[in-house]
DNA sequence: TATAATTGGACAATAAAAATTACCAAAGCG
DNA sequence: CGCTTTGGTAATTTTTATTGTCCAATTATA
């Protein structure tokens, strides 16, 4: 019978607190956890209790051992999604296309909330971002200027105060960065290229600094839509340069 | 410290069950419970705690001593009923804003790509989902409509053909199912809003099925934004009733 | 590098509580 | 007037949680 009940055990109830803790952002990805011994005193429950707790939420991959021995941390929304994810993206022919095709729908609402609702905090957090940018690129350091860009634009999920929002791009987090950057050693191949990113970075930045959700929204999403069409352009060069080198070393 | 964590007890448990079975609309208000034995035996619990969760349930409004001596029935939707339909806005103050927001954005999108790229399989899919949420519509079974509102959603993700936002949408999909399943509940309180939700799915489900991306895309949206600012409605409905019934006791 | 301090991991004994079984009197309902 | 249901409660037993201790591994520190 579907309607049989099961007491709750204590490690239930530490488990659900510290998911929800999870989920609400509080602990971020990747973020230790404190030492056993502190949580069982904080949560006032004995450590076994705390233990059981952990290892529950440990089958459920919302944490997992770190490096150290076992202490604990949180990571992304399960790191099989984000392994999957990743495969997808390498397997599939379409993945990158999906990705900044998704990444294009939430960038523009991104920015319009985060010119809506940004704090002053936040768009403090969103202007060293982009100043690290602009340094980054004045001094033609590429992997720096790769860094910034994803710190902008996490930022930006930041200050648009939608936690679900801002959950599923964390966890697309290690990706964005490897992606931002990989775009961004295609596209510089290509002339003034560089410059125009940046261009675009800083209209999202004004019109959010100038808190005009409209306006972030349109240049946010074009500036999504630039990248996607930009990289199109390029991986059709790139298929045609590998057949005129395949019929060369053909002929 | 807010942190402290008491065990749950049983009767807790139970309580929570039987409330859910009430918000769903199983037990009906006014309806008379099954005798407490057989009631324990359902469950298979002990009488005693079951009897502790019954005590609490009516402490809190949800149950009441029937005319004889002391059979328990569920009460009408009044105060009570809006009073825990308060409580559970008020425990996610912003997890329900935010998630409907993000799908919002979300869904649009979807619906778009899904009457744009949708294969006649898709469509096929699409078309089972639809026809038995309208069964179970006709059939007056909240539970199913729940259930197969949520798989037209996920459908309409998978004909979107963009991998990524079916990864993200299937991840979050336990939490849609719960999600969807309560706004329901609260939701169909309101009169005609039940015909109203079914007519927007008919909306979007016409739309895509008939290839036409501009008109999935507005009408999903407004789905989406309908629902949020139906339950927002509803919320402020509550916190006044609330307010009242504290002045009234107050004076 | 070696040592000390800290942490994860495990377990046994004890203590607490919670749930179960059980019984009995009272009150509606046929 | 019996039958059923309920309210109340007592005693029992099982479960659950805590305390305390030990060891191994790791990190920090001298």
């Amino acid at each position: 019978m579907s309607t049989q009940i099961k007491p709750a055990k204590l490690a239930d109830t530490i488990a659900e607190r510290i998911e929800i803790l999870i989920l609400e952002g509080a602990l971020r990805p990747g973020e230790r956890l404190l030492p056993e011994r502190e949580l069982a005193l904080r949560f006032d429950v004995s450590r076994p209790s705390l233990r059981e707790a952990l290892e529950k939420l440990e089958n459920k991959g919302l944490l997992f051992a770190g490096k150290g021995g076992a202490s604990h941390v949180a990571p992304l929304l399960g790191e099989a999604f984000t392994e999957t994810l990743s495969r997808m993206m390498r397997d599939q022919p379409d993945g990158t296309r999906d990705y900044l095709e998704f990444r294009a729908i939430i960038e523009g609402s991104a920015a319009y909330l985060a010119a809506l609702r940004g704090t002053d905090i936040d768009r403090a957090l969103i202007a060293e971002a982009f100043e690290r940018m602009k340094a980054a690129h004045a001094e033609d350091d590429p992997s720096n200027e790769a860094a910034a860009d994803a710190d902008f634009h996490l930022a930006l999920y930041e200050a648009s105060h939608n936690l679900v929002m801002l959950h599923i791009m964390r966890a697309l987090s290690a990706l964005l960065r490897r992606d931002v950057f990989y775009n961004r050693a295609k596209l510089y191949q290509r002339k003034g290229v560089r410059e125009l990113l940046l261009e675009q970075h800083e209209a999202v930045y004004k019109a959010v600094m100038a808190g005009d959700p409209d306006g972030a929204s349109r240049v946010a999403a074009q500036h999504i839509s630039f990248t996607r069409e930009a990289l199109h352009e390029i991986a059709e060069l790139d298929a045609r340069l590998e057949r005129q080198l395949r019929d060369l070393v053909r002929s």
